[in-house]
DNA sequence: GTTGTTTGTGTTAGCGTTAACGCACACAAT
DNA sequence: ATTGTGTGCGTTAACGCTAACACAAACAAC
């Protein structure tokens, strides 16, 4: 007991104990047992962090975030990667509860993630939803603008000339993919242009590969569109990839806008043209509401944090003949 | 105890109870405390996985590799960020003994993270190095071929007729810049070029900005080299974006070629060549390592494996003009 | 009918902490 | 001298699980 109260820097140690103890810690190289604290204290300063694909960049970054704020307040990270799969995210889930997290920051696969998220609430897990809305589901939220984003993008695309805009989106169940069509539409619908639904192109923008399939098959077509919205950052990868297969030059054949950055490539060679948005910062506001949730449980509202996202014109849009100052 | 047996799948229970147990736990929505269990168990399903820069492509890849393999043993990942900082990596470590971590995985920060990874061996946890070797500490351990790697990317550069070629590098105590130096200094050395110490420059590669600047002062000077090899991806990050303060167009003013692939970067458009390193096998192979360990405790020999790269032209370098049926 | 063996279930103790309380001692106030 | 107030440290029990053993009942073997 009274080791546990020098561990816990208690004040009612007496100097002459506090040294002793102390140096018999230092040379028995006694570590105190969190496992058996996060028994007692009912705390464990565990946070879950569940992602649909931790290479994204996007997510990426996000975690590098929320792992900051979790490590600047003595938290760690158990980072689960789901693959966009609803199954192992529900699994994921219930090891949260298993390991008994002290709350779980997560960007669920879509709306059918309502479900595997009630596990949670009903063992009064604390949980922040990142970037992701669930229909249905009442918690702590961040997110970016996606309706406003993709309308400027396309919006762009519209300033610039184009009318064959095609985009590639993701399930509708996913609520950025259908925010991001939604700004598509209204986009086109301000400028009278009509949605051809052979332009919308549903993909899994998981995978680069299935999405560059599917560019392929819209690029084949002969009304081929002359501009593409890709709902995010890796299905413009997709992209690219048809268009090159295709034997296509982007910007000059065929214009590409998206939403999120990939930054480090863009900071190599400043190729993409998109609505970078703040993915570090959507996981430190993330992992700050569960640490502020955790400090006070009584907090009953939830709280929607709305980032916004940053316009940048970059290569692929075509706007600008070639990246200032920069190869080939 | 029932209860214990039904859960752990013990064949030891009649049908009947097993079945009136499940219909309980299915109701209750009763979840086991793995805490509880890991302390009689003495097992917790938790690894350790401590990397230097979550957000470096490289790193980021060998996460997901590592998330892979564990989930499909049924672990799970602690992630810690180091941000290359010594300190910040003898804490995790001690907080990975704290948890009760099954193992560790852990690129290390440099030659002086030894003392950190004592603790760890106090305390029996099997560990695995990635990607760098620790001078004086034996464990499993992952990595590249270093050396061999950056004499074939110097070489390269040689054969394109460059003499004046500066190396972006990092702290010698860092094993792979110690090995991707002498892979420089063989090139050289064999193409019969002195070294220009004034080419040699060292610099803190985790930082992109830190090496923009070094490689500005080193453009800056009259006898600015014509090539440079950078000693990671992020550091041919830094010297593109000097190359583009100082108005220098890559491959043009300059070549550049470095070690590790920023995989979306490249796929986005092919512009850096390097020696890429299997991010996600060195992740998958070190995963595998421990959790053999952890099946055979016993195993006393300590076992390395070194991944080949796989040396990529694209257009950096200067050997070829543009990017095959690419952009701008 | 006695002696094993197997099967299903219960009991006890212990994993390493800490919350809550207990108690001796010192020191001050009445 | 009595009462109160801290201070420093120890004891007990509990967190939720499982290893190890206990034991009754059923079933087989001689």
């Amino acid at each position: 007991m009274t080791v546990s109260r020098v561990v816990n820097g208690s004040p009612r140690v007496s100097p002459a104990t506090r040294k002793r103890v102390e140096e018999a810690v230092a040379e028995l190289g006694y570590v105190p047992n969190r496992l058996a604290r996060g028994l007692t204290q009912r705390r464990t300063g565990v946070i879950g962090l569940i992602v649909p694909d931790i290479a994204n960049p996007f997510y990426t970054l996000l975690v590098s975030g929320v792992e900051k704020v979790a490590a600047r307040a003595g938290c760690h990270v158990l980072l689960c990667n789901t693959h966009g799969d609803l199954e192992r995210e529900r699994d994921y889930l219930e090891d949260m509860v298993a390991f008994r997290a002290d709350g779980v920051l997560i960007a669920p696969v879509s709306d059918r993630s309502k479900s595997n998220l009630r596990t949670l609430a009903q063992h009064k897990l604390p949980v922040v939803l990142i970037d992701r809305t669930v229909q249905g589901f009442e918690s702590d939220l961040v997110q970016g603008d996606s309706v406003t984003g993709a309308r400027r993008l396309v919006d762009h695309l519209i300033e610039l000339g184009h009318r064959d805009i095609a985009m590639i989106t993701e399930d509708p169940s996913v609520s950025t993919a259908r925010d991001r069509y939604q700004g598509y539409d209204d986009a086109l619908g301000a400028a009278g242009i009509p949605v051809n639904p052979e332009y919308v192109v549903p993909s899994n923008a998981i995978d680069p590969e299935h999405v560059r399939n599917a560019t392929r098959r819209l690029l084949q077509r002969p009304d081929r569109p002359s501009a593409i919205f890709a709902v995010n950052n890796l299905a413009a990868l997709g992209v690219a990839e048809a268009a090159r297969d295709e034997g296509l030059t982007i910007p000059d054949d065929l214009a590409l806008v998206c939403f999120d950055d990939i930054d480090y490539a863009s900071r190599l060679y400043p190729f993409l043209t998109v609505m970078a948005q703040p993915a570090e910062t959507f996981g430190t506001i993330a992992g700050q509401l569960l640490l502020d949730r955790l400090e006070h449980p009584q907090g009953n509202r939830t709280r929607t944090v709305v980032l916004p996202a940053e316009f940048i014109v970059r290569v692929s849009c075509g706007a600008t003949r070639r990246p200032a100052g920069a190869a080939p």
